[in-house]
DNA sequence: TCGTGTCAACTGACCGGTTGGTTGGGAGTA
DNA sequence: TACTCCCAACCAACCGGTCAGTTGACACGA
């Protein structure tokens, strides 16, 4: 076991990913990851700074695989988000840590790789609408809302819904591609108000 | 300002309902719930046992309320779904709350109360379906799992995202009624694997 | 009306343990 | 020697939880 510096900021990565997913940035303890991570709780401070700036770190590199693992693919949508679910079934601890940095991390400081990487989701939505590839009755904001809330519908679910008749893996997967399939289908839907913005209310 | 136990009880609730909501169970202080609620943090253990428990009597309230007010309403599931995206932009605290119980209460002590109100939904949408007032191509599990998810899905998404073109809360609305709408439409969608559970695979 | 006893409601101060963060020095390597 | 990597030990602040003691309302007897 030489000495190895990268090495060893891998493995407090590795183990801060774990505690961060489990317990949250407020309810993780750095002496904990130390001691998963096998070396001393000074050596954070010393790579990473502090504790949020590891759970940045980690998160980073979570959000960094996880776009690099599951490339977007605006012309089947229903594709893209059985894509996704695989990825959330495989890695349950990329959502954790995403909700954890949802509701734990203070307004504004946003990751300008995700900003982006949804900048770039947007305009090719945008440009298979144009293409006539997808429907033009929502916006690509709201097609992109939709489609990553039903590939997290499973794993977001209330832990008293999920004991009622979770089904197998591959009937859940086939829900949440049909049900993109679904939302892509032609047709009006009834009465549609503008898209454009119109004056608020209840 | 005489003493009053429901007052201060009440008061306590409240406070804690702030603190928790924005902090978690985790990153939550007694000391300044109490501070908020305008007395000794004692009283916290006097009324409730202790911060979990505290988390609990708030949580539960929290649910109980939501319960109420947003009745299940198996026949339009659209107006539900409706009914429950305008509850969520009201009262965002509801849903924190509900996130924060299910990331930081891992283990199997679930509500009863929400327990049996999935139960009765459940039976509600079976009923629905055998009456052929709803499409039989979902299970009643993965018909509620679709409308909660979609109920939710402006509220639960990532700041990133979010600061891209939020649009008026009317289109919003009008985006999870229109999406419900459209799982719900009739017609095969493509192959349908069988709904009852076969061996797993990848 | 006054004095007195009683008890729930409440408080200030404290405790044991924990937490994030720091530091001085030692081991390994070139 | 000089430089990097690493850690045991330490610290100040903080946190959940407890407790002995105080306060206020009210019933009751005279």
């Amino acid at each position: 076991m030489a000495r190895d510096a990268d090495r060893t900021r891998k493995r407090l990565l590795e183990a801060a990913g774990v505690e961060f997913s489990a317990l949250g940035i407020a309810g993780a303890r750095v002496d904990r990851i130390a001691e998963a991570a096998g070396c001393n709780k000074a050596m954070i401070y010393a790579y990473f700074g502090n504790k949020d700036q590891l759970f940045d770190a980690v998160f980073s590199a979570h959000v960094a695989t996880f776009l690099d693992e599951v490339p977007f693919d605006a012309p089947d949508l229903p594709g893209y988000a059985g894509r996704l679910f695989d990825r959330y079934e495989d890695h349950p601890d990329t959502l954790r840590l995403a909700t954890w940095y949802r509701l734990e991390r203070p307004r504004g400081a946003s990751l300008q790789a995700v900003v982006s990487s949804n900048q770039g989701k947007l305009e090719k939505l945008e440009h298979a609408q144009r293409e006539g590839v997808l429907p033009g009755h929502y916006t690509p904001v709201e097609l992109l809302t939709l489609v990553l809330s039903i590939s997290t519908a499973w794993a977001s679910m209330t832990p008293e819904l999920g004991v009622n008749a979770p089904a197998d893996r591959d009937r859940r997967r086939h829900t949440v591609v049909d049900a993109v399939r679904r939302l892509l289908a032609d047709g009006e839907s009834a009465s549609a108000p503008p898209v454009t913005l119109s004056g608020a209310s209840s």
